[in-house]
DNA sequence: CTTTATTGACAAGTATATTGTCATTATGAC
DNA sequence: GTCATAATGACAATATACTTGTCAATAAAG
């Protein structure tokens, strides 16, 4: 039955991040950043450059969390602050040439990986899956919403 | 590409677990278990008896932490000891009469809404999913012992 | 203007674990 | 059987990844 292997699909979720965090965690070894500062260096390095409210609406946590977290990138010279049109006292974040690199190379590695792990699937299988994936995702979270 | 694809499906892996977490969260808001709790009962009902050694092997946790969830489930009686033929000092975990219809019927509910998100995929998509994610999943735990 | 909202900084709290230790008692090798 | 080794439950301490609360400054909105 479908519904079986949907709710074998959602609990494999947690495994699955594990497994990923776990392998990014190995990737970074060596390197000078944690996972947290690598977060908001691939969030700038996808979205452009963005406030300390922006990321965190965007990874949903909170905003202190993530200040810290962007505090620890900022000090550590990946990142700068830049003028923000928009809110005055609310700098932009914005990757420093040593970011950049950093995270490009890591993303790299990364991605090398998963070209490995990709090998055994077709396009046709990896854009099923992604589709699922992303439509149970929104679904739940709009379940939430629906009972109150 | 494939890779971006599939880079793409590993992030998601952790707002999928969050979502399924609320959606679990919120399914057991009433009932006498908490989230951890089910956790215990849902492996006793899909995997029959198991002492404390196991179900943490299962759950990829350390045996200290499922002590204290397994003792939640007693104390609340939810499960019982019964003799382990292979290990006397360690009893095997069973559910009750109550513990087996309140997991029944948590999981019954669960699946029907597992019903209503799979509506909008064929058998065959949600197959190719659970593929996908179950081989990724593997490979990138592989992964680890790979490079050590 | 003046009320309200947003932000950064900082402190404290919480959930979900892990790690360490110990006494007890099984288990397994011989 | 005997004995070394391992497994288990109980308990305590620690860690991680956050959330929640508060505040002063200041920006935005009406």
């Amino acid at each position: 039955m479908k519904s079986e292997k949907l709710y074998q699909l959602v609990w494999m979720s947690r495994p699955l991040m594990q497994a990923a965090e776990t392998c990014v965690e190995n990737g970074l070894a060596g390197t000078d950043i944690t996972v947290r500062m690598r977060a908001v260096l691939e969030m700038l390095r996808a979205q452009g450059n963005l406030s300390v409210p922006e990321i965190a609406a965007k990874l949903d946590i909170k905003r202190q969390y993530v200040q810290l977290m962007v505090n620890e990138t900022l000090s550590a010279g990946f990142t700068m602050q830049r003028p923000n049109p928009r809110h005055m006292r609310s700098p932009l974040l914005a990757l420093t040439e040593k970011g950049s690199a950093l995270i490009e190379d890591v993303i790299a590695r990364e991605m090398k990986l998963m070209q490995a792990v990709g090998e055994e699937f077709s396009e046709d299988e990896i854009a099923t899956a992604l589709k699922v994936v992303l439509s149970v995702t929104s679904q739940l979270k709009a379940q939430k919403d629906d009972q109150p």
